[in-house]
DNA sequence: CCCAATCGGTTCACTATTTGAACCAGTGTT
DNA sequence: AACACTGGTTCAAATAGTGAACCGATTGGG
C-alpha cells in the first residue's frame, strides 16, 4: 500500500459524526503504527488538510480541505447547478432526494434534502453506494455504454439485504426497464424498508455524471405513485443535465 | 520531503483560473519526474482526490475533496459562525465589510456585507487579497508568529497603487501599530480610493486563522472615525474568536 | 489516594517503498 | 517524413518509511 494511499485513508477516517480523533485512535483504525500515523498526519497538517486542537491534542480535517474543494466546486459545479432543482423535487415529492456523483466504480452523495415527513429515509452526505442494489446505480448503468455495464456486472456483487438484485438477468430486466422509461426503481435492494426511484444526469458528453434518487419508506408506496416520483424524477435530471451543458 | 507532501503539492497546483493540467505539466511544475507524478496521482485517485477527464486524460480535483470539505465545513463553521457578526459589524459602522480565511500565503475572500451606502465599496466573495497592501494582510501578519511575518516580507512586494506599502521600514511600523492596537488601517494599498480597516480572528491555538475588514472610500475617513472603526473591528473580531473556539 | 492503563509523542536500526533514466506508442506540427 | 511533444511503463538503485520500545503526562477505577 503506498504512503499516499495510507495519509489518505487516514482523512477518511473523519465523518460528520466523529469530526476530531485523536492520534492513538487514528492509528488503531487506520491499521497503523502510531509513529506512522503521526507522521503522515504533521506531513499534511503542513499542507493544512489536517489542523490540530491544541487543547485536547486530537485531530481534524484542515482548512485546506476547504480551498480544494472552492477550486473544485467552482469548475465542476455541479452541486450548485443541481441544488434548487433536488429541493424542488423534494418538495414536490415530499420524499427525501439525493443527489450522486460517479467517482471510482460507485456513486458518492454529494447533497441531500430530506422529505419534511416525520417517516422519511435519512441519507448521510458522503455515503458511498454501489451501482447494482440502488436504484440510483442502475439508473446510472442504463445511461452507461454497455461495455462499463458488462464490465461492472462480470464482478461478483454483493448483496446488502435479502431484496438486492444480484443475478445477471434479473439485473439486465431492471436496467432495461430504466433505459425505456427513463427512471429505474428499487425496493429495499440497499436498506430494508427503503424504496428508491433514480435517474441518471448527463454530461456534456452524453455520458451520465451521476443521479439523483427520491427515497421514500416502501409502506408509502404502490405503483402510481412511482410512477408518477419516475416522471418527476426524470424531469428533474433533464433540467440539471440542461444546466450543467450551459442550456440553462 | 516526504511523499505524501509530494502528493499534497501535486493537488495545490490546480487553481480557479487552471482547473485541469495534463501529466507532463504537473510533474514539471511539481518538479517531479513523470513516472513519479504519475504513481502519485493514481494514488490520489484511488481515494478520489484526482480525477482524470478520460478524452484529453488531463487530471482534476476530485469528488472526494468536496466531501471532506463539507465533513470539516460542518464541524467548522468559520462562515456560519462569523456571519452575523460581519453584519452586525456592517450595521454598525455603515461601511462594507467582508471576511477572510488565510490560505496558502494569502487571504481568501469568503463572506461579504455590503454597505447599505449608495457610495460604497464593493468586494467579491472568493476575491484574493495579498497580506502586505490590505489592512487584513498587516492584521494577520501582526497576529502571526515572527518566523512567519520575516518570511514573507523577504520575498520581492508588488505594488498596487502608488500608496502600496513595500518597504520593509514601512511595513514593520504598520504592523507594529496593528500589534499595538489590534486593528491595522491601509489607505489606498491596494484600490485608489478605498480606506480599510482590518482585524485578525484568531483559532484556538492562538493562531491567526483569518481576518474581518471594514471598507470605506477615503472621502469618508477620518482619524477619529478610523479609530471608531479599528474598535468595532476589534470587538468582532474577539466575538468570532470566541465563537470559533467553542466560548459562544 | 495510588496504581495501572491509557494518552501523545520520540527514537533509530531495519527494510520496503519510492525514484527516475530510458523506454514505449500515439498525436499533432512543420 | 522527421520532429517534438504527449501519456504511460519498467526495474535496479537509492531513499524514505516503518514500528518496537521507550518517554513523561493524564486519566480513571479500585
Amino acid at each position: 500500500m503506498s504512503t499516499v494511499s495510507k495519509a489518505v485513508s487516514l482523512l477518511e477516517l473523519f465523518t460528520l459524526h466523529e469530526p476530531e480523533i485523536g492520534l492513538s485512535d487514528l492509528a488503531r483504525r487506520a491499521g497503523l503504527d502510531k509513529a506512522t500515523a503521526r507522521r503522515l498526519l504533521m506531513a499534511l497538517a503542513g499542507h493544512r488538510l489536517i489542523e490540530q486542537e491544541p487543547k485536547s491534542r486530537r485531530y481534524r480535517l484542515g482548512a485546506g480541505l476547504s480551498r480544494l474543494a472552492r477550486i473544485r466546486d467552482a469548475h465542476f459545479p455541479f452541486v450548485r447547478l443541481a441544488a434548487p432543482v433536488i429541493r424542488e423535487l423534494s418538495l414536490e415529492t415530499g420524499e427525501t432526494v439525493h443527489l450522486s456523483e460517479f467517482s471510482a466504480g460507485a456513486l458518492l452523495t454529494l447533497h441531500v434534502e430530506l422529505s419534511a415527513k416525520a417517516n422519511r429515509v435519512n441519507v448521510d452526505v458522503g455515503q458511498v453506494l454501489p451501482l447494482h442494489g440502488t436504484a440510483s446505480g442502475i439508473a446510472f448503468l442504463a445511461a452507461s455504454r454497455l461495455e462499463v455495464v458488462s464490465a461492472y456486472l462480470e464482478k461478483p456483487l454483493q448483496a446488502f439485504t435479502a431484496h438486492t438484485m444480484t443475478g445477471p438477468e434479473t439485473l439486465a430486466k431492471a436496467i432495461a426497464f430504466a433505459a425505456a422509461s427513463g427512471y429505474s426503481r428499487s425496493s429495499q435492494g440497499y436498506e430494508e424498508g427503503v424504496h428508491s426511484i433514480g435517474a441518471a444526469i448527463l454530461g456534456a458528453d452524453g455520458q451520465p455524471v451521476g443521479t439523483l434518487s427520491v427515497a421514500s419508506p416502501v409502506s408509502r408506496i404502490d405503483d402510481a405513485i412511482a410512477a408518477s416520483q419516475g416522471e418527476a424524477a426524470v424531469r428533474a435530471a433533464r433540467m440539471i443535465s440542461a444546466r450543467l451543458t450551459g442550456e440553462g
